[in-house]
Formats: C-alpha cells, sequence, structure tokens
DNA sequence: AGGTGTCAAGCGTCC
DNA sequence: GGACGCTTGACACCT
C-alpha cells in the first residue's frame, strides 16, 4: 500500500518576526531620489536574508511585503528602480526558483472604485506588483492577489491592468465577496481564484460542499501552482479577526483532507515563521530541507 | 534611549 | 459622524 505523500507546501506573508524589515520606508515630505535608493538597497538585503532563511527552513511559499519599493506606485518615487537595481533583482530572483513567490496589495487599492483617481491609483499599484514580480523574472505563474468588487466595475477596471499585471491577476474570496461570486467574476475574467478557507467559512456558499472539493472546484481555475490561504478565528477578538498563532487542530483536520493535492498555502497569521515551521512539522518535513533542491525534498516524509 | 502619534492611499461597518 | 479594521509596522518627533 503506497503511502499517501504531502504536496501541500506551506509558507507566509511578508515579514519574518526574527529578521530585520524588508518593509522600510520613509515620510512622504522626506522622499529624495537618495533616500529611495538607501531604503531600496536596505529592503532588498533583508528581503535576501528572509529568502535564504526560508530556503534553509524548507519554506517555499512566501508572500512580497507590498512596501519593498517606497512608494512604488506613487509619482513621487521617480526612479527607474527595476532598471537601476536590475543585477541586484537577477540575484535574488535566483533565490526565488522553484518557490511560490506571490503579493497581495493592500486595503486602498481597489480596483472596482466608482471613484476615477482610485482606480487610476489601483492600475498603478498592479502595474507596480507586475513590475516587481518582472523585475525578479519571474514568470506569469507568480501571482498578484486581489480581493473582488462589484463584477460590471470590477471588469471595467481589469480591463485598463497592463497586460503583464492582468496575467497575474488572481482573485480571493473574502467576507463581502463569497467564493461563488468570485468563481463566476473569475471566469469572466479568465483568471484563478484563491480560495481561502477562513473568509469562506464567514461567508459561506456552495451549501454543504466538502472542503476537500470545494479546492478541486477551484483548481480549474489554475493552470499554474494553486494558492490557498489558511488561518482561522482569532479566540475573544471580533468575527474575522486571523488568530495571532496556527491553530494546529484545525490545520491538522485541513491537512488531512487537502494535503495530498499540489497546493500553495499562505498561513495568515501574526506570528509569521513561527507557525509555518509548526505547520510544516505537522506535515512531517524534516528540518532544513532545501525546497529548491527537488520537488521529491518537498514531498518527502519522515 | 524609549515612548508614541502619525503616516500615501479606500471603504464598509460599527458605535 | 467618527473611529476602526484590513494583509501589515516603521518613521519621526518628543521627552
Amino acid at each position: 500500500m503506497e503511502k499517501t505523500r504531502t504536496q501541500l507546501r506551506v509558507g507566509y506573508a511578508c515579514v519574518n518576526t526574527q529578521l530585520p524589515s524588508s518593509a522600510r520606508t520613509l515620510r512622504l515630505a522626506n522622499v529624495t531620489p537618495d533616500r529611495l535608493r538607501e531604503l531600496i538597497a536596505s529592503n532588498l538585503d533583508a528581503l535576501e536574508t528572509i529568502l535564504r532563511w526560508n530556503e534553509a527552513h524548507g519554506i517555499a511559499v512566501f508572500r512580497l511585503t507590498s512596501n519593498l519599493i517606497p512608494f512604488g506606485s506613487h509619482a513621487a518615487n521617480e526612479l527607474a528602480w527595476w532598471d537601476e537595481f536590475a543585477p541586484r533583482f537577477a540575484e535574488l530572483g535566483r533565490l526565488m526558483q522553484g518557490m511560490s513567490i506571490s503579493t497581495h496589495p493592500g486595503q486602498y487599492t481597489v480596483l472596482s472604485s466608482v471613484r476615477p483617481e482610485v482606480v487610476d491609483a489601483a492600475v498603478a499599484e498592479l502595474a507596480y506588483h507586475d513590475r516587481l514580480l518582472s523585475a525578479f523574472r519571474l514568470d506569469e505563474s507568480h501571482k498578484i492577489v486581489l480581493h473582488a468588487g462589484p463584477p460590471e466595475r470590477f471588469a471595467a477596471g481589469f480591463e485598463r491592468l497592463t497586460p503583464g499585471a492582468a496575467a497575474r491577476l488572481v482573485l480571493e474570496n473574502d467576507e463581502r465577496w463569497p467564493l461563488e461570486p468570485v468563481l463566476e467574476l473569475a471566469g469572466e475574467l479568465g483568471v484563478p481564484v484563491v480560495f481561502d478557507v477562513f473568509h469562506h467559512e464567514l461567508a459561506p456558499s456552495f451549501p454543504g460542499e466538502r472542503t476537500r472539493d470545494l479546492v478541486l472546484r477551484v483548481s480549474e481555475t489554475w493552470s499554474s501552482r494553486q494558492e490557498v490561504h489558511f488561518s482561522t478565528q482569532a479566540p475573544g477578538k471580533r468575527p474575522g479577526a486571523h488568530a495571532d498563532a496556527l491553530d494546529v487542530d484545525a490545520f491538522r483536520r485541513f491537512a488531512a483532507v487537502v494535503g495530498d493535492l499540489p497546493l500553495d498555502c499562505v498561513l495568515e497569521v501574526k506570528d509569521k515563521e513561527r507557525s509555518a515551521l509548526r505547520a510544516q512539522e505537522l506535515l512531517g518535513y524534516e528540518r532544513g530541507r532545501r525546497p529548491s533542491a527537488s520537488a521529491a525534498d518537498l514531498r518527502s516524509r519522515r
């Protein structure tokens, strides 16, 4: 009898709590080209440290912070940073080979806003995210995750994206936009969907359909490796608040039903890499495996 | 040196 | 009508 091998890979978002920040910034009033250069260099150095830590700990899933380039989509940043730092980006891009690297623009990025200037800013922000991923020479399988909005306005905004941003865009279900309408919108736009388990529980759709079947349903939107998000309710906090740390039992249950599927799972927890390591232990990873060495390494169990 | 109000930005929700 | 929360902290000024 062949043992079921895990294909589920786990990772975390933006911050490693043990390492320096890759999101240093400055106040708009203090922006100068040289200050921006200093901070970009510093943030790329910090990112390199995080990537090497991830590699040493066998973590192959990571979300880049939107603040890697200060004012990356703002007129105040006039640098051709992708050009100036091209060799450095290429260097870090090599460290990312074999990893799932994505981004997730913040709450200010509202592609479906009724205000034209807000849509302009969202288009610029998404162009920035694409430019960032492209600077690392990451192909279109490396995605930009965005929440949905009213379908008609969202589609109108989508039409205005740069080709690169459109090719990387994926939609995520949330409390306002449950999985069913998000799948419908994503189908119209021809983009994949990130299944967020926690948001789905808060705003369910497809009544009675089990988690595994939902993940499989969503998998049909992907032509590259599927990304999912996992988090749980923070005890005692308002509904929807993310727990500080991995809920081990809930994750074990999740892994029990989808662990054999080829998923890249971003854990959305405050304690970041600690929970990622805990999740890996539950999946039976060996500590210190190199994720880019081979796919077989990642799937190996104790 | 350490504490803390504020910072580019949106918008729905809750009080 | 104002504060809060989001995926998320760091800067900059004050004592």
